[in-house]
DNA sequence: AGCGGGCGATGTGTCGACAATCAGTGTTGA
DNA sequence: TCAACACTGATTGTCGACACATCGCCCGCT
């Protein structure tokens, strides 16, 4: 369990001048965060991280401060930081928002979204198609590919502020949540179905269209998780 | 200029356990900022900020690593930290991203605010006519006043995930802009007739209705913004 | 036997110090 | 006179150490 994997941060060559520990611990722990190497709720402790990433508590201290700020930790003032805890309910707040965000998202790129980028959008789906979880329609490949689609309409909008928001916060907490039980937003054929319709509403230059298509894409999911939710609520509080 | 003022915290009582030196310096910069006692762009010298609130640079760090969370400070590996800059083309971007998560804020609020919480809101509007600016319809009372309205109706949106983003965040940077020029979105009397029909259709459960007025209310302001934008441009770029 | 209080150990908050780097200045050469 | 260079001073990044609070455990009391 005290595995203390040596990770002297400089892996190859050292003194990279355009990072700090502070920010390679931030990077490493966000991984160490979703991947679930740190699970949520688990309780951090700062000299067996530090012990563990091969640096002294100074950076580390920080970089749980901008972990805070990403809201992937949450610290009470002295009984130490603990990984956050995102459930269903946390996810349907947070697809709210999601679809408010990037259903502007969508309409901006509609408006600014250079033929080059949409083309290699679609060259994106295509390669998704051929994937064999996608092709056998089995469900959660999402964390990867299905981001991948939304984070690129979102830097296509041209809007800066909004992509800190959602690359900044969101995704990371979309991505903190553990998928339990039953999957979420599963049939990723349908969901790439989807991808293709609003990519098509971009390339005509059709923003409306563009922003509704891709609202009523996370209001889909985010109805699924609601309902997940619903069932979760009766078998833990039974009424 | 080197006025080092002992302000060593504690002010009366000390020891607070529910705060910690970095909090508090973050609640102190954050003022410090937004009211421009540092200014935009300005260089933050970690020695010199440590000696003026009488820490040392530990904490002082960390706390400059939540303030760059929340964007308002900007950080190069090796070259220090610089207060932000939000100028009007920054502006733009930050309301249009209002004017969606606002606009969903206010259908939630529509659907979930309770009675007395209308009520006081109402009160608080009436408590705004009567300020002697507003009477003079003069123009920005607004950082106070105006975002007092917002954030108690986000508030009673119910969705933590968008109180997060809205008050943790986008809030703060707006809050970054230094009014040069003449200023934005005047007219204090108009504002206030426009959030008293917003909380019209609230107290009528009318969430629809209260998110276009929302809506069109913060686009009215970037749209003024986007106006004195083009007339900046103008005058600074002649073509 | 159950519960409250005291005690030890671990952990957090904070500080001062050191090395490497960067900005600014003066100097030297063409 | 201008440009490139080296030097110096200050600043940033990082580390180890110390005081105090908190957590867990053991003991005594009811």
């Amino acid at each position: 369990m005290d595995r203390s994997v040596d990770n002297s941060v400089g892996g190859a060559s050292d003194a990279d001048p355009s990072e700090t520990l502070t920010t390679h611990l931030t990077d490493r722990l966000v991984e160490a965060i979703v991947s679930g190497d740190l699970s949520s709720g688990e309780k951090l402790s700062e000299p067996e991280l530090a012990n563990r990433f091969g640096t002294s508590r100074g950076p580390l201290r920080e970089a749980l401060q901008r972990l805070e700020g990403m809201r992937l930790v949450e610290r009470r003032p002295r009984q130490g930081a603990r990984v956050a805890v995102v459930g269903l309910r946390e996810l349907v707040d947070l697809y709210a928002v999601r679809e408010a965000l990037e259903g502007m998202a969508c309409q901006l790129a509609a408006e600014s979204m250079d033929a080059d980028e949409i083309h290699s959008l679609r060259q994106l789906l295509v390669d998704h198609e051929r994937r064999p979880d996608v092709q056998a329609d089995l469900g959660y490949f999402q964390a990867e590919a299905l981001t991948d689609f939304h984070f690129r309409v979102v830097h296509a909008s041209g809007n800066p502020e909004l992509v800190a928001m959602l690359a900044g916060q969101l995704y990371h907490r979309v991505r903190l949540y553990r998928y339990r039980s039953s999957q979420i937003s599963r049939r990723p054929q349908r969901a790439l179905k989807e991808h293709h319709q609003i990519l098509d509403a971009i390339e005509s230059r059709d923003g409306e269209l563009a922003e509704i298509l891709m609202r009523r894409h996370i209001r889909a999911a985010r109805l699924s998780i609601e309902q997940q939710l619903a069932v979760d609520i009766r078998r833990h509080d039974p009424a």
